[in-house]
DNA sequence: TAGTGGTCTAGACCACGAC
DNA sequence: TCGTGGTCTAGACCACTAA
Protein backbone atom coordinates (compact mmCIF):
# COMPACT_ATOMS: atom_id res chain seq x y z
CA UNK A 1 0.00 0.00 0.00
CA UNK A 2 1.28 3.46 0.36
CA UNK A 3 3.92 4.46 -1.89
CA UNK A 4 7.20 3.71 -0.72
CA UNK A 5 9.56 5.46 -2.69
CA UNK A 6 12.80 4.20 -1.59
CA UNK A 7 13.08 1.74 1.45
CA UNK A 8 12.15 3.13 4.82
CA UNK A 9 10.08 6.03 4.16
CA UNK A 10 8.35 7.39 7.23
CA UNK A 11 5.43 8.99 6.79
CA UNK A 12 6.77 11.64 8.65
CA UNK A 13 9.58 12.09 6.93
CA UNK A 14 7.67 12.60 3.47
CA UNK A 15 5.35 15.24 5.33
CA UNK A 16 8.56 16.74 6.05
CA UNK A 17 9.83 16.86 2.57
CA UNK A 18 6.72 18.63 1.64
CA UNK A 19 6.62 20.98 4.26
CA UNK A 20 9.73 22.03 3.24
CA UNK A 21 9.00 22.07 -0.12
CA UNK A 22 6.09 24.87 1.12
CA UNK A 23 8.66 26.65 2.86
CA UNK A 24 11.25 27.22 0.09
CA UNK A 25 8.38 28.53 -1.93
CA UNK A 26 6.92 30.60 0.11
CA UNK A 27 8.30 34.09 1.81
CA UNK A 28 8.47 34.87 5.16
CA UNK A 29 5.67 35.40 7.19
CA UNK A 30 3.27 33.49 4.61
CA UNK A 31 1.05 31.22 6.22
CA UNK A 32 0.98 27.45 4.68
CA UNK A 33 -2.35 24.85 4.47
CA UNK A 34 -3.76 24.58 7.99
CA UNK A 35 -3.33 21.07 9.47
CA UNK A 36 -6.04 19.33 8.66
CA UNK A 37 -5.87 20.27 5.04
CA UNK A 38 -2.82 19.04 4.43
CA UNK A 39 -3.67 15.68 6.18
CA UNK A 40 -6.24 15.47 3.54
CA UNK A 41 -3.37 15.80 0.99
CA UNK A 42 -1.43 14.43 2.49
CA UNK A 43 -3.08 11.26 3.59
CA UNK A 44 -2.07 11.33 7.00
CA UNK A 45 -3.29 11.82 10.35
CA UNK A 46 -3.37 15.18 12.39
CA UNK A 47 -0.83 13.51 14.81
CA UNK A 48 1.25 12.31 12.58
CA UNK A 49 1.18 15.56 10.99
CA UNK A 50 1.98 17.86 13.80
CA UNK A 51 5.05 15.62 14.67
CA UNK A 52 6.58 16.62 11.25
CA UNK A 53 5.32 20.25 12.33
CA UNK A 54 6.81 20.22 15.46
CA UNK A 55 10.55 19.47 14.22
CA UNK A 56 10.33 22.20 11.85
CA UNK A 57 8.91 24.83 14.39
CA UNK A 58 11.69 23.76 16.42
CA UNK A 59 14.49 24.59 14.00
CA UNK A 60 12.92 27.68 13.81
CA UNK A 61 11.30 27.29 10.00
CA UNK A 62 8.09 26.94 10.80
CA UNK A 63 5.68 28.98 13.31
CA UNK A 64 2.73 28.83 14.75
CA UNK A 65 0.04 31.18 16.41
CA UNK A 66 -3.20 29.37 17.74
CA UNK A 67 -6.39 30.31 16.20
CA UNK A 68 -4.17 32.08 13.23
CA UNK A 69 -2.42 29.53 11.53
CA UNK A 70 1.05 28.32 10.87
CA UNK A 71 3.57 30.61 8.80
CA UNK A 72 6.92 30.51 7.03
CA UNK A 73 9.27 31.47 10.02
CA UNK A 74 10.76 35.50 9.39
CA UNK A 75 14.71 35.18 8.78
CA UNK A 76 16.50 34.87 12.21
CA UNK A 77 17.36 38.60 12.95
CA UNK A 78 17.53 39.72 16.44
CA UNK A 79 20.61 37.46 17.03
CA UNK A 80 23.13 39.18 19.66
CA UNK A 81 26.82 38.21 19.47
CA UNK A 82 28.87 36.80 22.52
CA UNK A 83 32.57 37.03 21.59
CA UNK A 84 34.39 40.17 20.97
CA UNK A 85 38.21 41.09 20.66
CA UNK A 86 39.63 37.94 22.31
CA UNK A 87 42.48 35.44 21.80
CA UNK A 88 40.94 32.51 21.79
CA UNK A 89 43.53 29.91 21.83
CA UNK A 90 42.94 26.08 20.56
CA UNK A 91 41.15 23.35 21.99
CA UNK A 92 42.05 20.71 23.60
CA UNK A 93 41.47 16.61 23.16
CA UNK A 94 40.85 14.63 25.42
CA UNK A 95 40.13 11.69 23.01
CA UNK A 96 41.15 9.97 20.22
CA UNK A 97 39.83 11.77 16.53
CA UNK A 98 39.07 9.95 13.62
CA UNK A 99 37.09 10.95 10.52
CA UNK A 100 35.06 8.95 8.16
CA UNK A 101 34.08 10.69 4.36
CA UNK A 102 30.44 10.37 4.15
CA UNK A 103 30.75 12.20 0.90
CA UNK A 104 32.80 13.90 -1.81
CA UNK A 105 31.36 15.85 -5.09
CA UNK A 106 31.99 18.68 -6.94
CA UNK A 107 28.58 20.78 -7.11
CA UNK A 108 27.35 23.95 -7.53
CA UNK A 109 27.99 27.10 -4.87
CA UNK A 110 24.09 27.82 -4.90
CA UNK A 111 23.08 30.80 -3.77
CA UNK A 112 23.76 30.38 -0.20
CA UNK A 113 27.49 29.48 -0.10
CA UNK A 114 27.97 31.22 -3.07
CA UNK A 115 27.74 34.38 -0.98
CA UNK A 116 29.51 33.17 1.82
CA UNK A 117 32.55 32.25 -0.23
CA UNK A 118 31.87 35.15 -2.58
CA UNK A 119 31.33 33.49 -5.99
CA UNK A 120 29.07 33.10 -8.47
CA UNK A 121 25.93 30.83 -7.61
CA UNK A 122 27.04 28.66 -10.78
CA UNK A 123 30.90 28.31 -9.62
CA UNK A 124 32.16 24.53 -8.99
CA UNK A 125 32.94 23.64 -5.45
CA UNK A 126 34.66 20.80 -4.10
CA UNK A 127 32.46 19.29 -1.35
CA UNK A 128 33.24 16.90 1.94
CA UNK A 129 30.87 15.37 4.04
CA UNK A 130 32.57 13.66 6.75
CA UNK A 131 31.85 12.24 10.37
CA UNK A 132 33.95 13.20 12.92
CA UNK A 133 34.77 10.57 15.45
CA UNK A 134 36.06 10.51 19.17
CA UNK A 135 36.88 7.55 20.27
CA UNK A 136 35.26 5.90 17.75
CA UNK A 137 32.09 6.92 18.21
CA UNK A 138 30.13 9.71 16.76
CA UNK A 139 30.97 13.46 18.09
CA UNK A 140 30.36 15.91 14.34
CA UNK A 141 29.33 16.24 11.32
CA UNK A 142 31.40 18.18 8.84
CA UNK A 143 30.42 19.85 5.48
CA UNK A 144 33.56 21.30 3.32
CA UNK A 145 32.96 23.84 0.65
CA UNK A 146 36.32 24.81 -1.33
CA UNK A 147 36.27 26.67 -4.72
CA UNK A 148 37.18 24.08 -7.28
CA UNK A 149 40.06 26.02 -8.85
CA UNK A 150 41.89 25.78 -5.42
CA UNK A 151 41.30 22.08 -4.30
CA UNK A 152 41.76 19.86 -7.73
CA UNK A 153 42.01 16.16 -7.20
CA UNK A 154 45.31 16.69 -5.02
CA UNK A 155 43.23 16.47 -2.10
CA UNK A 156 42.63 12.80 -1.45
CA UNK A 157 41.40 12.16 2.04
CA UNK A 158 44.81 10.96 3.10
CA UNK A 159 45.43 14.25 3.16
CA UNK A 160 42.31 15.73 4.96
CA UNK A 161 43.18 13.54 7.93
CA UNK A 162 46.97 15.00 7.60
CA UNK A 163 45.77 17.97 7.88
CA UNK A 164 48.34 20.00 5.04
CA UNK A 165 45.47 21.18 3.37
CA UNK A 166 46.84 24.67 4.19
CA UNK A 167 50.34 23.79 3.18
CA UNK A 168 48.79 22.46 -0.18
CA UNK A 169 47.33 26.04 -0.77
CA UNK A 170 50.12 27.85 0.07
CA UNK A 171 52.79 26.08 -2.06
CA UNK A 172 50.41 24.98 -4.91
CA UNK A 173 48.50 28.16 -5.42
CA UNK A 174 50.32 30.70 -3.25
CA UNK A 175 47.50 31.25 -1.03
CA UNK A 176 47.80 31.56 2.54
CA UNK A 177 44.97 31.49 4.80
CA UNK A 178 44.70 34.55 7.24
CA UNK A 179 41.72 34.07 9.49
CA UNK A 180 38.56 32.41 9.61
CA UNK A 181 35.49 34.11 11.33
CA UNK A 182 33.25 31.73 12.98
CA UNK A 183 29.34 31.30 15.06
CA UNK A 184 28.19 29.06 17.44
CA UNK A 185 24.70 28.63 17.91
CA UNK A 186 22.73 25.94 19.52
CA UNK A 187 20.27 24.27 17.01
CA UNK A 188 18.42 20.44 17.36
CA UNK A 189 19.30 17.66 14.85
CA UNK A 190 16.57 16.69 12.09
CA UNK A 191 16.05 12.83 11.03
CA UNK A 192 18.66 12.44 9.37
CA UNK A 193 21.50 13.89 11.42
CA UNK A 194 20.00 12.12 13.79
CA UNK A 195 20.58 8.98 12.07
CA UNK A 196 24.51 9.77 11.31
CA UNK A 197 25.32 10.74 14.83
CA UNK A 198 23.05 8.06 16.31
CA UNK A 199 21.17 10.38 19.29
CA UNK A 200 17.48 11.07 19.07
CA UNK A 201 15.49 13.40 16.87
CA UNK A 202 15.43 16.94 18.28
CA UNK A 203 18.81 16.68 20.37
CA UNK A 204 20.40 19.46 21.21
CA UNK A 205 23.27 20.29 18.74
CA UNK A 206 25.70 23.22 18.43
CA UNK A 207 25.85 24.40 14.96
CA UNK A 208 29.22 25.76 13.81
CA UNK A 209 29.91 27.27 10.98
CA UNK A 210 33.31 28.91 10.18
CA UNK A 211 34.38 30.91 6.99
CA UNK A 212 38.13 30.90 6.46
CA UNK A 213 40.33 33.61 4.32
CA UNK A 214 43.48 34.12 3.09
CA UNK A 215 45.89 37.35 3.19
CA UNK A 216 44.19 38.92 0.85
CA UNK A 217 40.50 38.58 2.38
CA UNK A 218 39.47 36.27 0.17
CA UNK A 219 37.21 33.10 1.12
CA UNK A 220 39.04 29.98 0.70
CA UNK A 221 36.83 27.76 2.69
CA UNK A 222 33.43 27.32 4.14
CA UNK A 223 32.57 24.79 6.77
CA UNK A 224 29.42 23.77 8.44
CA UNK A 225 29.76 21.93 11.53
CA UNK A 226 27.40 20.11 13.43
CA UNK A 227 28.20 19.13 17.19
CA UNK A 228 26.91 16.37 19.48
CA UNK A 229 25.05 18.56 22.08
CA UNK A 230 25.72 15.58 24.80
CA UNK A 231 29.47 15.17 23.85
CA UNK A 232 30.84 18.69 22.97
CA UNK A 233 30.75 21.55 25.42
CA UNK A 234 32.69 24.92 25.56
CA UNK A 235 34.74 25.54 28.52
CA UNK A 236 36.44 28.91 29.57
CA UNK A 237 37.88 31.02 32.57
CA UNK A 238 37.13 34.43 32.08
CA UNK A 239 39.69 37.47 34.06
CA UNK A 240 37.69 39.62 36.00
CA UNK A 241 37.44 42.80 38.01
CA UNK A 242 41.44 43.93 38.44
CA UNK A 243 41.76 45.78 35.22
CA UNK A 244 45.26 44.33 34.54
CA UNK A 245 47.35 43.86 31.57
CA UNK A 246 45.48 42.42 28.59
CA UNK A 247 42.10 43.41 26.69
CA UNK A 248 39.32 44.89 28.99
CA UNK A 249 37.10 45.88 26.55
CA UNK A 250 33.88 47.78 27.72
CA UNK A 251 31.78 49.58 25.40
CA UNK A 252 29.37 51.03 27.10
CA UNK A 253 27.61 50.34 30.33
CA UNK A 254 26.44 46.66 29.33
CA UNK A 255 27.55 43.20 28.73
CA UNK A 256 24.59 41.66 26.79
CA UNK A 257 26.79 38.53 26.18
CA UNK A 258 27.74 36.54 29.03
CA UNK A 259 25.24 37.87 31.27
CA UNK A 260 24.69 41.57 30.04
CA UNK A 261 24.70 44.62 32.21
CA UNK A 262 25.04 44.18 35.93
CA UNK A 263 27.67 42.56 37.62
CA UNK A 264 30.99 43.89 36.22
CA UNK A 265 32.17 41.40 33.73
CA UNK A 266 34.37 42.29 31.76
CA UNK A 267 34.74 39.15 31.07
CA UNK A 268 36.48 36.92 29.00
CA UNK A 269 35.67 33.24 28.06
CA UNK A 270 37.20 30.28 28.44
CA UNK A 271 35.69 26.61 29.26
CA UNK A 272 33.71 24.83 31.97
CA UNK A 273 32.64 21.57 32.80
CA UNK A 274 29.20 20.83 34.81
CA UNK A 275 27.26 17.80 36.06
CA UNK A 276 24.17 16.91 35.75
CA UNK A 277 21.05 18.15 34.63
CA UNK A 278 19.06 21.14 35.32
CA UNK B 1 -12.25 14.81 35.86
CA UNK B 2 -8.79 14.29 36.46
CA UNK B 3 -6.94 15.51 39.06
CA UNK B 4 -5.81 18.59 38.07
CA UNK B 5 -3.77 19.79 41.16
CA UNK B 6 -3.23 23.54 40.09
CA UNK B 7 -5.24 26.17 37.84
CA UNK B 8 -3.93 24.66 34.00
CA UNK B 9 -1.71 21.46 34.46
CA UNK B 10 -1.38 19.32 31.04
CA UNK B 11 -1.21 15.83 31.70
CA UNK B 12 1.79 15.35 30.06
CA UNK B 13 3.47 17.92 32.67
CA UNK B 14 2.33 15.73 35.68
CA UNK B 15 3.98 12.52 33.58
CA UNK B 16 6.83 14.81 33.46
CA UNK B 17 6.75 15.37 37.08
CA UNK B 18 6.44 11.47 37.66
CA UNK B 19 9.54 10.61 35.38
CA UNK B 20 11.66 12.93 37.12
CA UNK B 21 10.59 11.46 40.24
CA UNK B 22 11.67 7.92 38.75
CA UNK B 23 14.48 9.39 37.35
CA UNK B 24 16.01 11.18 41.02
CA UNK B 25 15.23 7.63 42.40
CA UNK B 26 16.89 5.42 40.35
CA UNK B 27 21.07 4.70 39.60
CA UNK B 28 22.08 5.63 36.16
CA UNK B 29 21.37 2.20 33.86
CA UNK B 30 17.95 1.93 35.61
CA UNK B 31 15.56 0.73 33.92
CA UNK B 32 11.60 2.34 34.39
CA UNK B 33 8.70 0.94 33.95
CA UNK B 34 7.45 0.04 30.31
CA UNK B 35 5.65 2.72 28.47
CA UNK B 36 2.33 0.41 28.93
CA UNK B 37 2.98 0.06 32.70
CA UNK B 38 3.47 3.67 32.78
CA UNK B 39 0.27 4.45 30.87
CA UNK B 40 -1.89 1.96 33.22
CA UNK B 41 -0.77 3.44 36.01
CA UNK B 42 -1.01 7.20 35.50
CA UNK B 43 -3.90 6.78 33.49
CA UNK B 44 -3.08 8.29 29.98
CA UNK B 45 -2.67 7.43 26.94
CA UNK B 46 0.59 5.88 25.33
CA UNK B 47 0.82 8.82 22.58
CA UNK B 48 1.12 11.32 25.98
CA UNK B 49 2.90 9.45 27.71
CA UNK B 50 5.45 9.12 24.47
CA UNK B 51 5.88 12.81 24.43
CA UNK B 52 6.43 13.18 27.78
CA UNK B 53 9.19 10.77 27.42
CA UNK B 54 10.32 12.04 24.27
CA UNK B 55 11.45 15.39 26.10
CA UNK B 56 13.22 13.80 29.05
CA UNK B 57 15.17 11.63 26.23
CA UNK B 58 16.19 14.92 24.40
CA UNK B 59 17.36 16.32 27.18
CA UNK B 60 19.45 13.43 28.12
CA UNK B 61 17.58 12.39 30.94
CA UNK B 62 16.31 9.13 29.23
CA UNK B 63 17.44 6.86 27.48
CA UNK B 64 15.33 4.39 25.27
CA UNK B 65 16.45 1.70 23.45
CA UNK B 66 13.96 -0.49 21.37
CA UNK B 67 12.86 -3.91 22.82
CA UNK B 68 14.66 -3.54 25.55
CA UNK B 69 13.26 -0.30 27.73
CA UNK B 70 13.61 3.12 28.72
CA UNK B 71 16.49 3.76 31.44
CA UNK B 72 17.86 6.63 33.40
CA UNK B 73 20.80 8.08 31.57
CA UNK B 74 24.11 7.76 32.31
CA UNK B 75 25.75 10.67 33.82
CA UNK B 76 27.30 13.00 30.53
CA UNK B 77 30.95 11.89 30.63
CA UNK B 78 32.58 12.14 27.07
CA UNK B 79 32.19 15.73 27.21
CA UNK B 80 35.27 17.73 25.06
CA UNK B 81 36.03 21.04 25.70
CA UNK B 82 36.56 23.54 22.88
CA UNK B 83 37.99 27.09 24.33
CA UNK B 84 41.32 26.70 26.85
CA UNK B 85 44.00 29.14 27.58
CA UNK B 86 42.04 32.40 26.17
CA UNK B 87 41.56 35.87 26.72
CA UNK B 88 38.58 36.41 25.88
CA UNK B 89 36.82 39.30 25.74
CA UNK B 90 34.10 40.94 26.31
CA UNK B 91 30.59 40.82 24.22
CA UNK B 92 28.76 43.57 22.56
CA UNK B 93 25.40 44.37 22.48
CA UNK B 94 23.10 45.22 19.48
CA UNK B 95 19.94 46.20 21.19
CA UNK B 96 18.88 47.60 24.80
CA UNK B 97 18.57 44.70 27.66
CA UNK B 98 16.11 44.97 30.91
CA UNK B 99 15.24 42.94 33.32
CA UNK B 100 12.44 41.29 35.22
CA UNK B 101 13.03 39.28 38.88
CA UNK B 102 10.92 36.83 38.74
CA UNK B 103 11.71 34.87 41.83
CA UNK B 104 14.15 35.70 44.73
CA UNK B 105 14.32 33.48 48.11
CA UNK B 106 16.75 32.54 50.34
CA UNK B 107 17.29 28.35 50.25
CA UNK B 108 19.32 26.14 51.08
CA UNK B 109 22.50 25.05 48.96
CA UNK B 110 21.42 21.05 47.95
CA UNK B 111 24.15 19.03 46.49
CA UNK B 112 24.63 19.73 42.90
CA UNK B 113 24.91 23.42 44.24
CA UNK B 114 26.58 23.51 47.18
CA UNK B 115 29.45 21.41 45.86
CA UNK B 116 30.35 23.74 43.36
CA UNK B 117 30.31 27.05 45.42
CA UNK B 118 31.98 24.73 47.92
CA UNK B 119 29.72 25.10 51.01
CA UNK B 120 27.38 23.01 52.72
CA UNK B 121 24.40 21.55 51.30
CA UNK B 122 23.13 22.65 53.97
CA UNK B 123 24.60 26.58 53.92
CA UNK B 124 22.20 29.32 53.06
CA UNK B 125 22.31 31.18 49.57
CA UNK B 126 20.53 34.19 48.55
CA UNK B 127 18.73 33.04 45.09
CA UNK B 128 17.45 34.90 42.53
CA UNK B 129 15.95 34.07 39.14
CA UNK B 130 15.36 36.71 36.60
CA UNK B 131 14.34 36.84 32.98
CA UNK B 132 16.72 38.73 30.95
CA UNK B 133 14.96 40.88 27.72
CA UNK B 134 16.17 42.69 25.13
CA UNK B 135 14.25 45.49 23.08
CA UNK B 136 11.57 44.00 25.47
CA UNK B 137 11.37 40.64 24.17
CA UNK B 138 12.84 37.54 26.70
CA UNK B 139 16.45 36.65 25.27
CA UNK B 140 17.45 34.39 28.62
CA UNK B 141 16.56 33.26 31.89
CA UNK B 142 19.25 33.57 34.60
CA UNK B 143 19.20 31.36 37.80
CA UNK B 144 22.03 33.23 40.01
CA UNK B 145 23.26 31.94 43.45
CA UNK B 146 25.11 33.46 46.26
CA UNK B 147 26.48 32.91 49.82
CA UNK B 148 23.99 34.27 51.76
CA UNK B 149 26.60 35.65 54.57
CA UNK B 150 28.23 37.81 51.31
CA UNK B 151 24.59 39.67 50.27
CA UNK B 152 22.67 40.00 52.95
CA UNK B 153 19.43 41.90 52.44
CA UNK B 154 21.59 44.69 50.65
CA UNK B 155 21.59 43.36 47.58
CA UNK B 156 18.56 45.20 45.87
CA UNK B 157 16.64 44.75 42.80
CA UNK B 158 18.06 48.04 41.65
CA UNK B 159 21.35 47.66 42.98
CA UNK B 160 21.92 44.29 40.67
CA UNK B 161 20.77 46.42 37.65
CA UNK B 162 23.34 49.13 38.23
CA UNK B 163 25.84 46.37 38.36
CA UNK B 164 27.47 47.02 41.46
CA UNK B 165 27.42 43.89 43.43
CA UNK B 166 30.78 43.62 42.90
CA UNK B 167 32.04 46.54 44.32
CA UNK B 168 29.50 45.94 47.32
CA UNK B 169 31.58 43.21 47.93
CA UNK B 170 34.84 44.54 47.84
CA UNK B 171 33.25 47.65 49.97
CA UNK B 172 31.57 45.47 52.75
CA UNK B 173 33.14 42.04 52.80
CA UNK B 174 36.53 42.55 51.43
CA UNK B 175 35.89 40.44 48.85
CA UNK B 176 37.46 40.97 45.64
CA UNK B 177 36.08 39.00 42.51
CA UNK B 178 38.90 38.02 40.36
CA UNK B 179 38.24 35.03 37.78
CA UNK B 180 35.73 32.97 36.66
CA UNK B 181 35.17 29.51 34.68
CA UNK B 182 32.05 29.16 32.42
CA UNK B 183 31.15 26.37 30.09
CA UNK B 184 28.28 26.45 27.04
CA UNK B 185 26.88 23.85 25.83
CA UNK B 186 23.55 23.26 23.84
CA UNK B 187 19.88 22.15 24.96
CA UNK B 188 16.66 22.31 24.54
CA UNK B 189 13.94 24.22 27.18
CA UNK B 190 11.40 22.41 28.42
CA UNK B 191 7.46 23.50 29.17
CA UNK B 192 8.41 25.83 32.24
CA UNK B 193 10.82 27.19 30.53
CA UNK B 194 9.47 27.54 27.06
CA UNK B 195 6.50 29.64 28.30
CA UNK B 196 8.88 32.35 30.29
CA UNK B 197 11.12 32.36 27.09
CA UNK B 198 8.07 32.54 24.86
CA UNK B 199 9.59 30.01 22.39
CA UNK B 200 7.80 26.51 22.00
CA UNK B 201 8.77 23.53 23.63
CA UNK B 202 12.09 21.80 22.46
CA UNK B 203 13.26 24.80 21.07
CA UNK B 204 17.15 25.10 21.27
CA UNK B 205 19.05 26.90 23.98
CA UNK B 206 22.32 27.52 25.03
CA UNK B 207 22.77 26.72 28.82
CA UNK B 208 25.74 28.63 30.31
CA UNK B 209 27.03 28.36 33.65
CA UNK B 210 29.18 30.32 35.43
CA UNK B 211 31.44 29.78 38.82
CA UNK B 212 32.96 33.04 39.66
CA UNK B 213 35.59 33.30 42.49
CA UNK B 214 37.43 35.77 44.33
CA UNK B 215 41.28 36.04 44.41
CA UNK B 216 41.75 34.20 47.37
CA UNK B 217 40.05 31.08 45.28
CA UNK B 218 36.89 30.61 47.20
CA UNK B 219 33.65 30.76 44.85
CA UNK B 220 31.27 33.77 45.75
CA UNK B 221 29.16 33.46 42.48
CA UNK B 222 26.86 30.69 40.65
CA UNK B 223 24.98 31.23 37.74
CA UNK B 224 23.06 29.42 35.60
CA UNK B 225 21.81 30.68 32.72
CA UNK B 226 19.43 29.68 29.75
CA UNK B 227 19.41 31.81 26.18
CA UNK B 228 17.43 31.44 23.66
CA UNK B 229 18.76 29.64 20.65
CA UNK B 230 16.37 31.70 17.94
CA UNK B 231 18.47 35.30 19.20
CA UNK B 232 22.03 34.48 20.61
CA UNK B 233 24.79 33.56 18.72
CA UNK B 234 28.49 33.21 19.35
CA UNK B 235 30.57 34.63 16.65
CA UNK B 236 34.27 35.09 16.83
CA UNK B 237 37.04 35.62 14.33
CA UNK B 238 40.06 33.27 14.32
CA UNK B 239 43.61 34.27 13.72
CA UNK B 240 45.43 31.46 11.71
CA UNK B 241 48.87 30.37 9.78
CA UNK B 242 51.61 32.74 10.21
CA UNK B 243 53.02 32.21 13.89
CA UNK B 244 52.93 36.14 14.55
CA UNK B 245 52.38 37.42 17.93
CA UNK B 246 49.88 36.38 20.95
CA UNK B 247 49.22 33.02 21.90
CA UNK B 248 50.10 30.47 19.51
CA UNK B 249 49.34 27.26 21.52
CA UNK B 250 49.82 23.99 20.21
CA UNK B 251 49.69 20.74 22.55
CA UNK B 252 50.06 18.16 19.95
CA UNK B 253 49.15 17.28 16.21
CA UNK B 254 44.94 17.80 16.67
CA UNK B 255 42.68 20.54 17.83
CA UNK B 256 39.31 18.40 18.45
CA UNK B 257 37.62 22.12 19.12
CA UNK B 258 37.30 23.91 16.40
CA UNK B 259 37.07 21.59 13.33
CA UNK B 260 39.84 18.59 14.92
CA UNK B 261 42.63 18.26 13.47
CA UNK B 262 42.87 18.70 10.29
CA UNK B 263 43.71 21.78 8.76
CA UNK B 264 46.28 23.57 10.50
CA UNK B 265 44.15 26.12 13.05
CA UNK B 266 46.21 27.67 15.71
CA UNK B 267 42.72 28.74 16.28
CA UNK B 268 42.96 32.19 17.71
CA UNK B 269 39.45 33.54 18.52
CA UNK B 270 38.13 37.28 18.35
CA UNK B 271 35.61 39.87 17.36
CA UNK B 272 32.57 38.77 16.11
CA UNK B 273 29.88 38.97 13.51
CA UNK B 274 27.39 37.03 11.93
CA UNK B 275 25.24 35.97 9.10
CA UNK B 276 21.78 34.60 8.71
CA UNK B 277 20.93 30.67 9.04
CA UNK B 278 22.26 28.13 7.18
C1' DT C 1 6.91 -16.43 22.01
C1' DA C 2 6.20 -12.53 24.74
C1' DG C 3 7.37 -7.95 25.92
C1' DT C 4 9.35 -3.61 24.59
C1' DG C 5 9.63 0.60 22.06
C1' DG C 6 8.28 2.84 17.12
C1' DT C 7 4.72 4.39 14.22
C1' DC C 8 0.20 5.61 12.87
C1' DT C 9 -4.88 6.27 12.83
C1' DA C 10 -9.59 8.43 13.30
C1' DG C 11 -11.76 11.04 15.90
C1' DA C 12 -12.85 13.92 20.09
C1' DC C 13 -12.89 18.19 22.75
C1' DC C 14 -10.73 22.60 24.15
C1' DA C 15 -8.72 27.44 23.59
C1' DC C 16 -7.98 31.10 20.77
C1' DG C 17 -8.46 34.44 16.85
C1' DA C 18 -11.05 36.53 13.21
C1' DC C 19 -15.36 37.71 11.45
C1' DT D 1 -19.81 31.46 14.46
C1' DC D 2 -16.25 29.21 12.27
C1' DG D 3 -11.62 27.84 11.43
C1' DT D 4 -7.18 27.38 13.51
C1' DG D 5 -3.89 25.19 16.38
C1' DG D 6 -3.47 22.43 21.25
C1' DT D 7 -4.37 18.30 23.65
C1' DC D 8 -5.71 13.68 24.33
C1' DT D 9 -7.63 8.99 23.61
C1' DA D 10 -7.98 3.88 22.59
C1' DG D 11 -6.32 0.90 19.92
C1' DA D 12 -3.77 -1.04 15.91
C1' DC D 13 0.32 -2.94 13.67
C1' DC D 14 5.39 -3.20 13.12
C1' DA D 15 10.37 -4.00 14.51
C1' DC D 16 13.39 -5.36 17.73
C1' DT D 17 15.14 -8.00 21.84
C1' DA D 18 15.29 -11.62 24.82
C1' DA D 19 14.17 -16.05 26.49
Amino acid sequence: MGSGSTSAMLKRERVREHLLGLIEAGRPGDAIPSERTLCAELGVSRPTLRTAVDELVATGQLLREQGRGTFVAPAKITQELAAEESAFAVPLASGSWSSRILERATIQAGARIGRRLRVSPAAELVYIARLRLVDGSPMAIEHLHFPASLVPDSLTSDELEAGDLYDHLREHHGVAVHQATQSIEPTVVNETEAAVLDVPVLSPALLIERLTTDTSGRPVEYVHSLYRGDRYRIVSRLALGSPGPGPRIRSDGHHPGIPPGDFAHDGIITSSTTGDAY
